[in-house]
RNA sequence: GCGAUUGUGGCGAAGUGGUUAACGCACCGGGUUGUGGUCUCGGCAUUCGUGGGUUCGAUUCCCAUCAGUCGCCCCA
């Protein structure tokens, strides 16, 4: 074989691909109940949109971006995420005007791009979906959007989910807390992992989150960010915690959860499955607000909210469920042909019953009738439309039902004159079992 | 970027320094000269990811490379 896909690419084979049109179909059901419409934004931006939006000391940046310059020597990245393209577009298509209803609630699906070692429910290019709310600080816009990613995931049957919350406050809060933290830290700055060190200048909030056990150890007896929320941070966060008591979805507060991307502020969230095979805690979606992203790219001071999640993450859990899909493809009758003399009639037969709304296959490579009947009974077809010489010298069809065993002859120039009607009539025929 | 592990037909999987590379599934053909299940018989890898090397001889040993899987980092 000369060619292989890229490392952490990979085929999506149509057994596969009918699982994702179930999991988007059914997204893009929930999402319009919620009232979200779907924005499709540019598979790459130039570099420094994400270089801006994500934050330049997050490793997606520093080390994982797949950027590179084109012909033009413009500096370009195919998007690791979908907020920055989805802010950008919503800045320069100027969606923030008074003519738009506000928020101004959008969703996306599709692939994202990361340049990093792939592994399990992790690959070089990778699908979301996402949401993004702009233009309301109403804490309602948090637990709507929290809860419709609690609905997605129900809608799943999930069961083993929980929410996890936390704030970060905003800027002024944050820039206190980050003082504080640094504070409490640089004292066992020896004790710190070498990763941490090197985190504490650049982003202390990350060193909360360390996977190192003795950071684990250090930052259970860090100062809290909740504690360091001004008023109006405060209320913001009271006022979430009350709507989602409301709603009845519960929750649990983890004061050290923190974000990779630097553009949050106030509510972040997790949704994370407690499933036995996919790890203790995995993180299955995320978000949170960004107040300052839309400003940052050069809109107009514009509250916003928003989640994406990994679908690939989404159905590989749903696999350790065993998840049972509905059947996408289906197929109403199977076109059998006995010799190479009925090619053409087969031919005309098949249109005429896809033109007719039939979901319709036919035989192609002469296999004997009894292999194709095998086929057409595995594949779960209605009938079985049978074209042989026979017929052919009296301008019929045998079309046999399936289910009852029933089979019958039916005059093509009726067939070919009144489908609906003869159909019917065949149809109310056949379906009968054992007359 | 680092570490571990794997790579044999369409798929799953055995195997060995030496003349013909098990088996199962799927598929194709026959038994059943035009009708679905079962059964039965037969077919299906000049070749063991790729490129080198060692050897009289390599799918088997060595090196490199590509890819998969898992873990670290990070994250969806």
């Amino acid at each position: 074989m000369n060619y292989q896909k890229l490392k952490g690419t990979v085929d999506i084979l149509p057994d596969e691909s009918e699982k994702w049109q179930v999991v988007e179909q059914q997204a893009r059901a929930i999402l319009s109940n919620y009232q979200f419409r779907e924005i499709r934004t540019p598979l790459f931006e130039k570099f420094d949109l994400f270089a801006r939006g994500v934050g330049e000391t997050s490793d997606i940046v520093s080390k994982e971006m797949y950027d590179f310059k084109d012909k033009g020597d413009r500096h370009i990245a195919l998007r690791p995420e979908g907020t920055a393209g989805v802010v950008r577009a919503y800045v320069e298509n100027k969606l923030y005007a008074p003519e738009y209803h506000k928020p101004m609630k959008l969703f996306y699906i599709g692939s994202m791009f990361r340049y990093e070692r792939p592994q399990s429910g992790r690959q070089r290019q990778f699908n979301q979906v996402g949401v993004e709310v702009f233009g309301s600080k109403n804490p309602a816009v948090d637990v709507e959007t929290m809860a419709l990613a609690m609905d997605l995931f129900k809608s799943f049957g999930i069961e083993d989910l929980k929410l996890v919350i936390n704030s970060l406050g905003d800027s002024e809060s944050r820039q206190k807390y980050r003082e504080a933290l640094i504070a409490y830290l640089e004292p066992h700055f020896d004790e710190l992992s070498n990763d941490s060190k090197e985190r504490l200048y650049k982003n202390p909030l990350r060193v909360l989150d360390s996977k190192d056990k003795k950071d684990k150890v250090l930052v259970a007896d860090a100062p809290s960010v909740l504690d360091f929320l001004n008023e109006k941070s405060k209320q913001h966060f009271e006022a979430v915690k009350e709507m989602l008591d409301d709603l009845s979805i519960s929750y649990e507060i983890d004061k050290n959860m923190v974000r990779g991307l630097d553009y949050y502020n106030d509510t972040i969230f997790e949704v994370m499955t407690t499933h036995p095979k996919f790890g203790a805690n995995a993180t299955i979606c995320a978000g949170g607000r960004y107040d300052s992203l839309v400003e940052e790219v050069g809109g107009p001071e514009t509250p916003a909210f928003g989640f994406g999640f990994g679908i690939e993450r989404l159905l590989i859990l749903l696999d350790f469920m065993n998840y049972n899909y509905p059947k996408v493809s289906t197929i109403d009758a199977y076109v059998v042909t006995i010799g190479d003399k009925v090619n053409k009639a087969a031919t005309k037969l098949t249109q005429y019953l896809r033109q007719n709304n039939l979901s319709v296959e036919r035989e192609f490579m002469n296999r004997k009738p009894g292999k194709q009947f095998k086929t057409a009974d595995k594949w779960d077809a209605e009938f079985v439309f049978t074209m042989g010489e026979d017929e052919l010298k009296e301008n019929r069809v045998s079309i046999k039902a399936l289910k009852s065993g029933q089979q019958m002859d039916i005059d093509l120039g009726e067939l070919y004159s009144n489908f609906e009607a003869t159909f019917k009539e065949v149809e109310s025929r056949l379906m009968k079992k054992g007359e």
